[in-house]
DNA sequence: AACAGCGAGGTGAGCGGTTAAAAATCGATG
DNA sequence: CATCGATTTTTAACCGCTCACCTCGCTGTT
């Protein structure tokens, strides 16, 4: 028998059953379009409509085991969530874009402390969610082996360094690195710097990688600074490698905070951009069109990389396998600083 | 009796219960911190860890009719999300923090197409979480009442433009905005004009009140140009000022980012910030301190807001009730551009 | 010694759905 | 017209947890 529907409160699939005259399961068929008679599936269709009738996510999670809830963690480190390189909120964007085609539900877990990393990892144990995004790791970070041995569905924004290394969505950083440091060196640039990212992050060795890699087919030498991805950062690596070798002419800055820093360091020094020295950058963030002279630079598709770990999560929360690498375009952008 | 508890996958209060050697009701005290003999307390504290028991959120979500969700709705205008604002994840990361404390999870829904606005509607009369944090909205938005006449708590950043205003979490801009623009007419200046921010937003609406107030206490006389928030509305909206008013002395612009683009159209037009004109922003974005010249600016405190949606939502959420309206001091900081 | 009072722990009824199995319905067929 | 197979619908058993209520053993009182 259904159960007693004299209750207040939001309607039940009870309360829609009776209205309709038809048992819960079948009401229940209708709600999740599974084939009923036309009949019964147009008057449970009104009884919907006409109680408000909205399905309880908790009663539907408890026996279907699917929470539709997926989330996606960054790491809070200053660094970067409040640079300026809207690579989080750009990620994000394209996450939800996926999520809602899915209809799914975003959990946003910010990754700082020790205390958030266990919240994190008790969460996910309880099955709190269907599948996890990990972004911007640093270093060999525990977590991703730790959400993996959980049995959950994980997918990273660029390889992990770790031992445990789930699929992932990357850019070709190298590539993107090669394209740019070729660029200086067909214009006739000579002494073609690079000022590098942080070297536990996977972004920050590809890009050193890609400049190396361009330089070793040619003559030239390299000659590296590095940096935090911080536009202060950027700035002091500039004037040093100013101070080492004052005769570059050339620089590729693996990101666009820190090559801002770097033209503020050689407007400082009275060298002009592009003719002294040809500085390129990397991400493309909205700022690069406006700074002094407007910035050539490589671009990665944020968005893309969001939409992209997004699909592939939901493809592995849905049981299909996936190639477990996955690698998007990085492409030159030509503005006047190079 | 307790069920049998010969079922594989993961612990159940039940197997937690019959290894402890006590009733299901029993082990659940212990887990939600409830008086129990130490003795059984003990028992059922080794069989959690043994078993490596974590509660079901679904289950226990379906009885108790919490969720511990807490949705953050952001509008998904290209302008604010894409901006270099740093809005967003300021409030965010703050949100997380106060949310953290109380051990709820933060969802994040993006308000874009009509589609989106209609599933998170859905998604909150499904009782999908617990309270909604609604940022940033555009004039009149419907969302505040729709949530309201559900009848879940609901916090703004900023008072609602609508009908109904739900409690809120603003800065206050129009003192900011005096404050400003006292400084400048202290200095001397006493051609003052302001570039305001979108009229349908409180942030550009207050600001430009403020504006207005400080000059009416002055013999000043107010000259305005709106912008809408972004850098190149800032750029043309300096231009076109400086083309009605070639004598301008000085200029309140309502955000960073505007008032980065009227530094490059005073650049262009060959004045020298500050001496033939003075520029002050609004927001104190991490950018400010690296314009040339660093930018003068009213710092609101964007963190802050978010920590104080959470605690007044929670609050709500928890059956407390708050005061309807609360908001947060701003304060210049002066740089060099004024 | 009998009994009220009290606190700890057990019992069982839900919470609101899904879904496998049983029952009912129905058109087609010999 | 009875029978059979194919659908559609109903029944009822969970999913895992909380909580109101009841039981039970113990202490203190008269």
């Amino acid at each position: 028998m259904s159960r007693a529907s004299t209750g207040r409160g939001r309607p039940t699939l009870d309360s829609v059953a009776a209205r309709a005259g038809v048992s819960r399961a079948t009401a229940s068929r209708v709600v999740n379009g599974m084939p009923v008679t036309p009949t019964s599936a147009e008057s449970v269709r009104r009884a919907v409509e006409e109680l408000g009738y909205v399905p309880n996510h908790a009663a539907r999670t408890l026996v279907t085991q699917r929470t539709d809830l997926i989330a996606l963690v960054l790491p809070e480190t200053t660094t970067r969530v409040f640079s300026d390189d809207q690579f989080f909120p750009g990620v994000i964007q394209g996450v939800s874009q996926q999520l809602e085609l899915a209809d799914k539900q975003l959990v946003l877990m910010l990754a700082g402390s020790a205390a958030s990393h266990a919240r994190i990892e008790r969460s996910v144990a309880a099955h709190h969610v269907d599948g996890v995004m990990l972004a911007s790791l640093h270093g060999a970070d525990p977590l991703p082996a730790a959400l993996t041995r959980i049995g959950i569905p994980v997918v990273c924004n660029e390889r992990s360094l770790g031992p445990m290394s789930p699929p992932y969505v990357g850019v070709d950083n190298v590539g993107g690195a090669e394209a740019a440091v070729r660029h200086l060196l067909t214009a006739g640039r000579t002494r073609i710097a690079t000022i590098a990212g942080p070297q536990d992050m996977i972004g920050g060795i590809d890009r050193l990688t890609g400049y190396r890699n361009a330089l070793r087919d040619s003559t030239r030498r390299s000659i590296v600074a590095v940096g935090d991805f911080t536009l202060d950062s950027g700035y002091t690596a500039m004037r040093q490698l100013l101070e080492d070798d004052p005769r570059l002419d050339a620089v590729f800055v693996a990101s666009d905070l820190m090559a801002d820093g770097a033209l503020q360091a050689l407007r400082q020094a009275g060298r002009r951009v592009p003719d002294d020295i040809a500085v390129i950058g990397f991400d493309d963030i909205a700022r690069a069109q406006y700074t002094d002279p407007p910035l050539t630079t490589v671009r990665q598709p944020i968005i893309e990389i969001g939409r992209q770990m997004a699909r592939q999560l939901l493809r592995l929360v849905a049981g299909d396998d996936i190639e477990p690498k996955m690698t998007l375009p990085t492409d030159l952008v030509v503005r006047q600083s190079a």
